[in-house]
DNA sequence: TCCAATATGTGGCTATGCCATATATAGATT
DNA sequence: AATCTATATATGGCATAGCCACATATTGGA
């Protein structure tokens, strides 16, 4: 849901995947490279993302991943579980002043 | 975290323990038992929970779990992180309108 | 007699994240 | 010139931990 969350609104590449999720949470969520790389595999065997090699000058190549149409009906469905799941997870543990 | 809070207001069994989870959960969550009584082992092991069984006439012998001292300062800790990590993954997978 | 619910327990499989390490380029520092 | 940091992708092997399937035991209802 974090990759796919983070290329619904343009393609981007791993490292900077990776750079935005440690950034956006205060570095409480972070993903290595040993994770993040294997995943992006799945991710694109599954049919979610599309990768595309850009190469520039100047720089190292970088694979560009894309949402894929059926990447969004995807990450809409495990936005949906996500909300579910904390809402049951809040549930559970809530304090009980018994 | 899940087993802390349930055992916070009171002893509980492990059965007892997977029936709420799965009920207050409204089914989202389960703890099957493969998982459920090995992490009990953990728990207790790591000191967070005391054990107790109870034999009682017309019942088969139950093991209670108690919340020790040490269990409810991970449960509060777990519970902040719990909030921190909730946020942090809020942060990083809200839709962009880029 | 059979079945469901209660209650605890385990061997083996599988999924997946992380450690450590590797390769490669560019710019800044020593 | 050599070293360090940031950028960027990649993988072998290890450890954690949940689940499948199965097992054992008791009680009560159909």
């Amino acid at each position: 849901m974090l990759i796919l969350s983070l290329v619904e609104a343009r393609p981007r590449h791993g490292y900077e995947i990776s750079k935005l999720i440690e950034q956006r949470s205060g570095g409480t969520v972070r993903f290595h490279v040993a994770s993040l790389y294997p995943l992006l595999y799945r991710l694109e065997k599954r049919g979610w993302l599309q990768g595309r090699w850009v190469e520039k000058t100047g720089q190292r190549r970088r694979r560009y991943y894309r949402l894929t149409p059926r990447g969004r009906r995807v990450l809409a469905s495990q936005r949906r579980g996500w909300q579910i799941f904390v809402e049951a997870i809040n549930r559970i543990t809530e304090t009980e002043n018994a």
